[in-house]
DNA sequence: AATGAATGAGCATTCATTCAT
DNA sequence: CATGAATGAATGCTCATTCAT
């Protein structure tokens, strides 16, 4: 929100196409050599520019880290937000949010795997607004629990909300991150398990679905 | 298929006791600055060693995070097992398990993170084995689902016990993980209604319990 | 002997003007961070013109270093010699053309100090120049001594005027260059020793004043 | 006085040794080449060791600049000082200090030289700490004035005995950068020159010396 | 076994200069 | 003439690892 890289190029339009240039190349990098065993000659050449045209776009490499993160997360928040439907019933809108959420998930797993492993990196005012912005898509989450349990659909301790919303978000980036124990499980099993899960640990007794 | 690190020194038990005081050592150092940002200088003081020494009784820097990640790991598993209950029901035995896990999980906040940050700078074999681990101990709760399925006490799909057993391990490393956003939730309430949570993905409907 | 700076710019007039806008904007950043922590880029900004410009106007950083001195000694010979006396006598004449070079010292401190420190970087040529330049100014002085010694009016060791009209030279420009020692003295009180001691060693004893 | 350069290495004795290396490969380096065109590697080359070694006896360039400034103070200091004599008259003491100082100045004139165009390249603390050793040196010729003044040998204004000892090592620094100009003079009539003429500033009138 | 000095490949970053527009 | 993006050689410095003592 508050943080913006300088730069020394004036161009805005061509700063926003080579720093996309940037992250487009640096991500598949920090995926798999991880972020310290990436050279920014590395990072340039895989940009398709110089080492000194990369300088003129990011003043340090942690820089191309915070820019990979942001990108990584706007594309997690745009893509679920825009999956939000416009259900008349909050229980409907949340298990269809947390199903999309799933399948963001699913789509994006090495990215969200290059979060988890590579922001604590970040300088700390990056880090900041990294942690803002994971907090922003949980918050999502935690909007729709609020508004269920106001209008009597969710039954929650109070102040569960925070905790619950986290726990979805924690429940799908894990699909990401327990990759390597879940090959056998397929996707829909997955989806189908935690959403039943967590729509039972917000819905009353009554409510609830079983499998 | 258990890895060994090998060494010049010959005496078994010097070798445990100094290899204990490099892990201690490298413990807060690996938690604070991270791998990568800790020199193998700061590791042979902080293990009041020379790096000469150092050498003796490791052979690389990733040896080092080796054992720092087997020695947590070893310590997770322990205090787990140790806390597992003789209860002849298998509900009763689960969510003690559970319980005890989060509690496990709350005490070594620090070195989980540490495993989730670190492990991937581990090379192929190590990492292989620390997984392993991770798996073993995802194992003690898959083995109590599997033994409640089987008595009828619980009611999964077929194969989701180790969905179930990850589901669990993952919601107690996220007390550790998410420590930034959960500061404000007390640790009771955190596991109370992570233990309904995950008690009543594993019961049928009709012994759910409900706050 | 003269060298000249080839620029690609025809316009002589333009030529000159944007040169004493490259200098005006050097003097300060040589002065305070030298010659080479100084970028071509603080050179251009501080000029008020691009990268590309200036480069129309100077072909290396060095050109602008030597400009820079050429500017300054111009500056120093210029005040020296518009202050110099019609006065019949040379000891007359020679006592206010050493006051007058104190009092351009006096002024020019900082720019003297940049020729002191930043005038080993220029190439051989310009360096060469450069000398040149201040042994012009130094002549000033011998030229005054040698017509004394002429005239009666002074009394030197054969060839001793140059040795002489150089430490005259070096006496002021001192206190540019031990400025951090001689905070505490004030300028009329420094000028006047000087003078005394400097016309004390050209003039014969019986002439000689004492303080 | 107070600033200590830290160092990796354990033995004083080597770590002396090694210093010295290093010093004595600087000063021709640094007075040939300038101390930003001179690189670290030239410097570990000609001082007979890695980068990685002198990096151990050294924590920056700007270090080695310091000890080699150091090193030619004490060294200016230590022969200034060893020729003090015991001379009962201040006055012949005044006069043997100034002509053995001369021929310190004559002997080191790369040296001096390289301390005046380089300083202004320390880090702030280091200036401090040359300038105390510049200060050091000056307070010998100082105090001999302040000696004289006393017992009446001399004739000062008040406070003008510091003035006068900046100007007699500014007079002998004097025979090293100006060197380009006094190719020609004689190092003998250049020390008979300023040896009267700054006696002659110190002594009552009818004390003085004519050529 | 222990020490710690030595090695040097490797890295992030800078900056004078060029040149297409 | 002016602009400023692009280039890439060069630089100071780090640090895992080795090895003579």
């Amino acid at each position: 929100m508050t943080v913006t890289i300088p730069s020394q190029v004036k161009d805005p339009e061509l700063l926003r196409t080579r720093r996309a240039q940037i992250v487009q190349a640096a991500v598949p990098l920090f995926s798999e050599k991880g972020f310290h065993k990436t050279t920014t000659r590395e990072l340039a050449r895989a940009s398709g520019m110089s080492i000194g045209a990369l300088y003129e776009y990011v003043q340090t490499k942690e820089d191309v880290l915070f820019l990979v993160c942001q990108h990584i997360h706007q594309e997690v928040e745009s893509q679920l937000r825009v999956s939000l439907s416009e259900h008349t019933s909050v229980v409907v809108r949340l298990r269809l949010a947390i199903e999309a959420f799933l399948r963001v998930m699913d789509r994006m797993q090495a990215d969200v795997l290059l979060i988890y492993q590579e922001s604590k990196s970040l300088p700390e005012p990056y880090l900041k607004e990294v942690l803002a912005h994971e907090t922003r898509i949980t918050q999502v989450f935690e909007q729709l629990l609020r508004e269920g349990v106001q209008d009597g659909s969710f039954r929650l301790r109070p102040g569960e909300e925070i905790l619950l919303a986290h726990t979805i978000v924690v429940a799908g980036q894990m699909w990401a991150f327990r990759r390597w124990a879940l090959k056998a499980v397929a996707f829909e099993d997955f989806a189908a398990a935690q959403v039943d899960m967590l729509m039972n640990a917000a819905l009353p007794v009554a409510e609830r679905d079983a499998p």
